[in-house]
DNA sequence: TCTTATATAGTAATTATTATTATTTAATAA
DNA sequence: TTATTAAATAATAATAATTACTATATAAGA
């Protein structure tokens, strides 16, 4: 892999940043420092480091979301806004081990995804909810 | 809700299949029994039965995969062919609880995905290697 | 500095999904 | 059983996310 402005520029945004963007959203940013580059480009080099495991990427509705943190954590979804956080907890202990203890095949990772309604939303229902009172 | 026979159609084969169809395989297994069923009906009621949680949805690559299981369960997904199964292991206790002890969210539910290369691929690539021996 | 394989911008194409609308149908009540 | 009507359907158009293509530019080693 060759180095390029373009690539080092887009995994120092995903670095700076706690949210998960998805390309568009890198398009967005990095085009402010770059205001020439191509989406292709954006497209290109998020799979590219999403395969050489410097990134990870999930989906998340219709589109993909990238995360700069390459290391194992999880992740919570409000059903509401959509909002995606990291969630700051131990990780499960064996569990690979467990999974492979379930079946015959060679498992090396996992992906954990929460769901529920966030702070945020649930506030404001209860505030909405208070308003028709 | 109201019946109809695409609906049930539609409902059956999920429940038939120990697969993951995308809405592009429910349509076509459908289509053999209800020539002249369309696209478009398949996808809203597959989205309508996920909403009413008679089935579950979840994403892996490009497309929405079905799962005519409603129950918590969690599934393997193929690095390398992209297939995905369930794996019948006994669910992770407390995991609910541990999660909201880490967060301010209400959670009410989460998604756990394996990764790693199948059996098949697996004994595939061993294959392949012997006969470059 | 020269060479060359890799990356890029710009654009077109593809794929999965959702929206729209006129018609049909399931379910309820007369 | 038939009439009514809200919900579902087929057919089609539209949209959104992503990938493919190609001529040009560039990073990095000889």
């Amino acid at each position: 892999m060759r180095n390029s402005n373009q690539r080092t520029l887009i995994l120092e945004y995903l670095h700076r940043v706690k949210t998960h963007p998805t390309a568009a959203d890198v398009y967005e940013e990095v085009q402010q420092l770059l205001p020439d580059i191509s989406f292709g480009t954006v497209y290109r080099n998020l799979n590219r480091l999403n395969d050489e495991g410097l990134i990870q990427a999930f989906k998340v509705g219709r589109a993909k979301h990238f995360d700069g943190n390459a290391d194992n954590h999880y992740h919570f979804l409000c059903r509401q806004c959509g909002k995606v956080e990291d969630i700051e907890m131990a990780l499960v202990e064996d569990i690979i081990a467990r999974a492979e203890d379930a079946t015959d095949h060679e498992i090396d990772g996992y992906e954990l995804f929460f769901t529920g309604v966030c702070q945020d939303c649930s506030q404001t229902d209860k505030g909405e909810e208070d308003g028709n009172k």
